[in-house]
RNA sequence: UCCUCGGUAGCUCAAUGGUAGAGCGACCGGCUGUUAACCGGUUGGUUGUUGGUUCGAGUCCAGCCCGAGGAGCCA
């Protein structure tokens, strides 16, 4: 008999199916036995009368552990009493292989035991809603742009220097010269959008800071939008528009794991563009009222992206930080040369910054002026001025951060939760 | 890199400087509506590591290893 996925089985309420999966618990109560199955697709419960089978298949059923591989046939019933409406009533069993003490036990477990475990891990329940709900994220955020005139340009991974200079990088070799894991795929986009209007790349960033921290990844998955000819203002458009997408995507695509993962959807519900702006001047004085006081000139740490988003039931743009807290290549605001043409988007309920970008700078002077200020290797730039040389234009382009927007759309913890295979600070293995 | 907390049974955790324990899991038995089922029984230990103090160390001290939370930095 064909294969019938969990997420189907609606459609065969009174028919014999088969279920191929794995058992994901078991309730003994004698001569009656639930079995939990998981297929990939959802979870149902099979239900095991002693008297309604042949001797065989019940011993089966009995005899079935934690993980298990099975494949089972029976007739789908609606029971209220069953977890999400449907149960098997089974008929016969196949054990395609017996595990033995399985190590993720229903009960809790400690994160460096679960971490241990993560190729296990991500059969739970909980797991299995996180990951979905990254893929309808990717899957929205793709869907957005490439229906809005962006075009994908992949860029490099293996880069030969820094693109902002600053943050820490991981090295490696390329035939005998040093090469670097890319941060960001930015400096190249500034190119692309050149040749194509607006372009896009979606793709890992690696981070080689000493970050240890809820909210930070070494290895992590970010979408770099890149926009010719688009001002400051554009862009925060299209941001608001991009995150309103996703969020409304996600929400319809993705009910039931957000209900598995308890997920307060209502606080999702009203995030419609056009999200609050608040200057990065104008914040430093909300701050000082909320006594979280901080100089002029000095960037943000979590807690005062915290206190700010506190007031939003919205992400909140801040905008137009001092020249100094941002990279090399941010426009200059015209209307006060301290500050730089750059926008965060923060994200409520004290998730953090989700987007950072702003206006690039045109101008050829300006950005010879800061790779000499900054002692960065302008050699390594010489492509990126060619861009201020030969057509120049008003550009602006973002980051968002694919793992720090799921975490927040999922209501839950810690950001690790969001990736397969999460690359934290000294943790590399599974 | 800095600050804080932690490391005891497969897992989650107890244990005044004085006999290392419980729950879960596993195993055996019982139960025809469970939802992390429940009930009875059995099983389970190089207390991260090296040294020190002490009659005696899981417990106190020092170093090291590992993990977690936070800071800085950022998405």
């Amino acid at each position: 008999m064909d294969q019938v996925y969990i997420r189907d089985v609606a459609k065969y309420i009174g028919q014999q199916i088969t279920i191929k999966g794995w058992l994901y618990n078991k309730t003994d109560k004698g001569r009656l036995q639930f079995l939990m199955i998981r297929d990939g697709t959802g979870m149902i419960q099979v239900v095991a009368f002693k008297k309604e089978m042949t001797a065989e298949a019940f011993e089966a059923a009995l005899a079935v552990t934690q993980e298990s591989s099975l494949i089972v046939s029976g007739i789908v019933r609606q029971d209220e009493r069953a977890a999400g409406g449907f149960e098997l009533s089974l008929s016969d069993i196949q054990i395609v292989q017996l595990t033995q003490d399985y190590p993720i036990t229903p009960k809790e477990h400690g994160i460096d035991f679960l971490m241990d475990n993560r190729h296990l891990w991500l059969r739970s329940r909980n797991q299995w809603a996180i990951l979905r709900v990254r893929s309808a994220v990717i899957r929205a955020i793709r869907d957005y742009l490439d229906n809005n005139g962006f075009i994908l340009m992949d860029t490099p991974i293996l880069t030969p220097a820094a693109c902002e200079g600053t943050t820490t990088l991981f090295e490696t070799e390329y035939f005998g010269e040093k090469a670097y894991l890319t941060q960001s795929g930015q400096l190249y986009n500034e190119a692309t959008i050149m040749a194509f209007g607006r372009t896009y790349c979606f793709g890992p960033a690696f981070r080689a800071e000493k970050s240890k921290t809820r909210r930070h990844l070494i290895e992590f998955w970010m979408v770099e939008p890149e926009m010719a000819y688009a001002d400051l203002e554009e862009c925060l458009r299209v941001e608001e528009n991009l995150v309103s997408y996703i969020i409304q995507r996600t929400l319809e695509e993705c009910a039931e794991e957000l209900k598995i993962l308890e997920r307060d959807t209502s606080r999702l519900e009203g995030i419609v563009p056009p999200f609050p702006r608040i200057s990065y001047t104008d914040a430093i004085a909300v701050l000082k009222e909320m006594g979280e006081e901080l100089p002029w000139g000095e960037d943000f740490g979590a807690p005062h992206e915290v206190a700010i988003a506190s007031r939003y039931d919205k992400p909140v743009f801040v905008h137009r930080y001092p020249a100094q807290c941002k990279a090399f290549y941010m426009e200059t605001d015209p209307l006060d040369p301290q500050l730089s043409l750059s926008a965060d988007l923060l994200a409520p309920e004290g998730y953090g910054e989700i987007i950072g970008g702003g206006q690039r700078t045109a101008s050829l002077e300006l950005l010879e002026r800061r790779i000499a200020e900054q002692n960065l290797p302008r050699e390594a730039f010489e492509w990126y001025l060619d861009l201020r040389r030969y057509g120049t234009v008003p550009h602006s382009g973002f980051g968002l951060g694919v793992e720090r927007t799921v975490t927040f759309i999922c209501g839950i913890h810690h950001i690790r939760e969001t990736i397969p295979f999460p690359r934290t600070l000294g943790r590399i293995y599974p």
